[in-house]
DNA sequence: ACGATTGTCCCAAACGTTTGGGTATGGTTA
DNA sequence: TAACCATACCCAAACGTTTGGGACAATCGT
């Protein structure tokens, strides 16, 4: 009964039986290689079945499939907060190209807490994931050391830790893009606002920066921090009582750096023309902010991407090489008023 | 041999044998309810089938489950953007409430496209979800029409359509909150930043505001925007170009509102002084902004996980009613200045 | 002391695939 | 014309569950 079909219950045997052949005929003909599909049916009993296939909108039951192949094309992927559009846009280039190669994604929160990253891990398992995607690795690999005694496949995103294979942005040639922007405009006297030390971003954005003030000569003060507005905002507030005459701060991230602008306008001084802001990712709202942030563009949805498909290689057993994406410094008024002043 | 398991390939069947008994009854202590497992087992058989299941580390096969029941606890969810914090932390909630209520769920992006919500529809029923999460429906519900035809069991959330159950915030009473407060300010020349046209969520924030002022008798500049920075941005330079002597701008949603900040500026006006400027959704941003952000709270996590259980309440038959969440204002120095300078 | 009841468990079919084997039929080859 | 070989199929088992229906004791009521 056409124009009535409800939950798909339409399977390899309703085929079979309009087709007037064996399921598993039906069967090598819809899913075989070439090579199979020749070998199991006439190029006219093919296409016969092809046609009541979609004639009779088959869908192929992907539990049966899992369960007789034990491979369910499923990736776990796991993030420190989807709510971060940094990770939610990285976790958008995941899903496209899971699309893309047929492997379905689910994305978790672990809120970098290694007892939440343990759980999730366990959860993705015994959904039978393929592989993981794991967004919040710590530097400290004990959460990845386990997963890979365990036998699982997986790959980083964003960032890396020990040697396992990842897909991120070169976020110490970041970091140093930054300070030589910085030294360019002459700034002597410079703070970082560093984000989390479990994070190779956050350490690797921020030593990048010093390293490149250190070869001028130059120290820097450093304090860590959160990844958000709120983390920004009290890293700031920090370098701003311990060093007033700063006139620029790096914040090795975007929604850091709009709290590192709240705290300079808290402290009485204006933003951009007492103290030059940096961030980094350059989200979209960088651009658009008041005061548009000067910052590195890191390629989000790209490594989302390239991580998907650094898995599937690793799926294949090829064994992968880790990659690293290039950033682009994109200068904004954040950094530029104080120059004008100057 | 304990101590080494890869991918959990201890089954029913393990447990069983380990057990002497057979897969039936196991099944049923592991799975049953409290009676059939009584019924199944002595309660020291069942205790020690247990026992097994916990040394073995028995994971049931969900694919295997689900082939048998025709269940496969899993829920799509599609939303126009994940990068969007407000959708992202919306799926938050749906994705927390899935866990407490044993379902699993994923997300997928359709941009607001027709082409692509059905689409990923398709896509979602092919993955054979239980069932369906909207948090992109159009006022114009023919694609939600469609899915209804085709009996799939599914609710909206965060904007509403038709007369299909759904979780929302009370926008119209978020938008007249804000129209009251304007009022309060003594604002009488204003505009509204009002969304997308297709999106429940900005009709109704600027239709209640719009409304309160109209009952004031005063009538309200409006122009529909997209739901980002960029969008605000557009849409608050064609506002001030209208009209120069505006005070207030309400934008339906943060980071438009963000945009807004930045138009203002970029006109030679002080958001804020100039300019009072109001958003929408309290984002983690709006507290953080270098000029502190007045704004409407709405419960998204809430929202999610309700949105969740309301369609776990739809699967089970009963006949669910639509709810809507209570917005709140908050008030922060961005339609303060204004009133302290006057 | 007999049938009825209960408690404890097992058997077997089914869900929709995939896949390693068949087995007819017809056409070539020697 | 017998042996052979493709061609075009089909059979049946298996993946790990769930679930309706037994089966076999021991216990009970009378």
């Amino acid at each position: 009964m056409p124009g009535r079909y409800k939950s798909s219950s339409v399977t390899l045997k309703t085929i079979a039986q309009a087709a007037g052949l064996d399921v598993s005929t039906v069967s090598r003909v819809l899913s075989g290689t070439p090579d199979e599909v020749s070998r199991a049916a006439s190029p006219a009993t093919a296409a016969a079945v092809r046609d009541w296939a979609q004639r009779l909108g088959y869908h192929p039951n992907p539990h049966a499939k899992s369960l007789r192949t034990a491979r369910s094309n499923l990736i776990g992927v796991l993030v420190p907060r989807l709510s971060d559009m940094v990770l939610a846009t990285i976790y958008e280039g995941v899903e496209d190209a899971g699309a893309r190669n047929g492997l379905a994604t689910f994305v978790m929160n672990t809120y970098d807490r290694p007892a939440e990253q343990r759980a999730r891990i366990d959860l993705a398992l015994s959904r039978h994931v393929d592989g993981l995607i794991l967004g919040d690795a710590h530097r400290d690999a004990v959460v990845l050391d386990e997963v890979a005694a365990r036998g699982v496949p997986f790959v980083l995103v964003s960032r890396y830790a020990s040697k396992y294979p990842s897909v991120t942005c070169d976020d110490y040639l970041g970091g140093s893009l930054v300070a030589e922007h910085f030294l360019d405009l002459g700034h002597v006297k410079v703070g970082v606002v560093a984000g989390e030390s479990f994070a190779s971003t956050g350490v690797d954005r921020s030593s990048g920066f010093v390293d490149t003030y250190r070869k001028a000569g130059i120290e820097v003060l450093t304090v860590n921090s959160a990844f958000d507005a709120r983390g920004g905002h009290e890293a700031a507030e920090y370098l701003i009582k311990q060093a007033p005459n700063l006139t620029a701060i790096f914040a090795v991230n975007d929604f850091a750096a709009i709290g590192v602008l709240g705290a300079v306008r808290d402290a009485g001084l204006r933003p951009g023309r007492d103290i030059a802001v940096a961030g980094y990712n350059d989200t979209q709202l960088a651009a658009e902010l008041p005061l548009p942030l000067t910052s590195v563009r890191s390629p989000l949805h790209t490594m989302g991407t390239r991580a998907l498909e650094l898995l599937v290689s690793v799926l294949r057993g090829q064994n992968p090489s880790s990659e690293r994406l290039a950033p682009e410094l994109v200068i904004r008024e954040s950094t530029l008023l104080h120059v004008r002043n100057s």
